[in-house]
DNA sequence: ACATTGACCTGGGAGC
DNA sequence: TGCTCCCAGGTCAATG
C-alpha cells in the first residue's frame, strides 16, 4: 500500500509522540510478518530510548541506544498512535509502549510488512544498502535519470519503480507522473529524451510533494497516525479510473497489466513518441 | 549484469 | 446466501 508519501505522513505524525521517549513495554501478538520478528525483540529495545524517527525509502527508521529499529508497513500496513492498549482487534500485530504512555500500534491484514533490529551502521545494512536516492532530494534529477536510463532496456514503468534508481515510486504514482509528464509508460527507458527526463522528475517531486500535503492516498486500508484516512485519491487523474473521461481531454483512460501491475494512462495526452 | 516471474498473505467485490 | 475467482498500495529471491 504505502508508498513515499504514506510512508512519510505516518513518519511525522508519529514522530512528535515518540522521538526521545524509552521504550517501557513490547507486545507482540504475532511474529509471523515478511520476515519473522526477532524473537527477542522485547528484551533488545526495553529500556532503550528512541533518539530520532526517520524515513529512507519506504522504511521507518528508529535510531534507538545500540541499533535501529526498522519497520516497513508492507500493502496493507500501518502505525497508529494511541492512548492505550485497548480494543486490540484482529491485525493488531505489535504494541511498543513508552514513557509518556502513548502507544504505537502496527496493524497489517496483509502482513507484508516487516519490523525488524539491526545494529549495522543503517545505510550498510542489507535492504538499504542499494537503495537509490530519494526522489525529492537534489541528487534525484534530470541528468541522472537520463544517464541511468541509457544502458537499460525496459519500460519507463518499470524503471521509475525500481528502488535501484529511484526510491519510493509505487504503483499509483508512477502511474500519476508519467500521466503528469504526457509520458506513455510503455516508452522504452532508453528511447527517453533530455526533455523528457525533466518533465519526468519534476511530475515525480510534484506528485509526491502535493500526496505528502494531502496525508497520503487511502485507497483501502491505509491510516494516518491519527487513524484517519489520507485524501489524495480524490486528486488522481489516471489510478483506478479505468475507462472514465481523461480529467485533461475526456479521452476514455486506457488500463493493462504489466509484469502483474494495472497500468493507467491516457492515449491522448500520453502518446508514444 | 540484467530482466522477468513467483512467492509471501488476507479481505473484498464480482459473477454464478 | 454462499461459493469461487480475481485483484490489491511492495519487493526479495529464484530463474532464465
Amino acid at each position: 500500500m504505502p508508498e513515499l508519501p504514506e510512508v512519510e505522513t505516518t513518519c511525522c505524525g508519529i514522530r512528535p509522540f515518540i522521538e526521545d521517549q524509552r521504550i517501557t513495554k513490547i507486545t507482540v501478538r504475532n511474529y509471523k510478518l515478511r520476515w519473522p520478528i526477532p524473537t527477542n525483540i522485547a528484551d533488545i529495545l526495553t529500556g532503550q530510548q528512541i533518539h530520532t524517527v526517520k524515513r529512507r525509502a519506504k522504511y521507518l527508521l528508529f535510531q534507538c541506544d545500540t541499533g535501529t529499529l526498522i519497520i516497513h508497513l508492507g500493502m496493507s500496513g500501518s502505525l497508529r498512535i494511541l492512548d492505550s492498549t485497548d480494543n486490540v482487534e484482529k491485525h493488531d500485530h505489535v504494541d511498543i509502549v513508552v514513557d509518556n504512555g502513548y502507544v504505537l500500534r502496527f496493524t497489517d491484514p496483509r502482513r507484508f510488512g516487516a519490523i525488524l533490529w539491526t545494529e549495522q551502521p543503517i545505510d550498510q545494512y542489507k535492504l538499504l544498502r542499494h537503495l537509490g536516492p530519494e526522489p525529492l532530494s537534489i541528487d534525484f534529477d534530470a541528468d541522472y535519470l537520463s544517464q541511468q536510463s541509457q544502458s537499460r532496456k525496459t519500460s519507463i514503468k518499470t524503471f521509475i519503480m525500481d528502488g535501484r534508481i529511484v526510491v519510493g515510486v509505487g504503483n499509483i504514482y508512477a502511474n500519476e507522473a508519467l500521466f503528469l509528464a504526457g509520458i506513455h509508460p510503455k516508452t522504452l527507458t532508453g528511447k527517453m529524451s533530455l526533455n523528457q527526463c525533466e518533465k519526468l522528475v519534476s511530475a515525480i517531486k510534484n506528485v509526491l510533494t502535493k500526496a505528502i500535503a494531502a496525508g497520503g492516498t487511502t485507497l483501502k486500508d491505509f491510516r494516518k497516525s491519527d487513524g484517519k484516512p489520507g485524501y489524495f485519491a480524490q486528486q488522481l487523474h489516471v489510478y483506478g479510473r479505468k475507462e472514465k473521461p481523461c480529467s485533461i481531454c475526456g479521452t476514455v483512460i486506457q488500463h493493462y497489466q504489466a509484469s502483474q501491475r494495472a497500468t493507467y494512462f491516457c492515449p491522448n495526452c500520453q502518446r508514444h513518441k
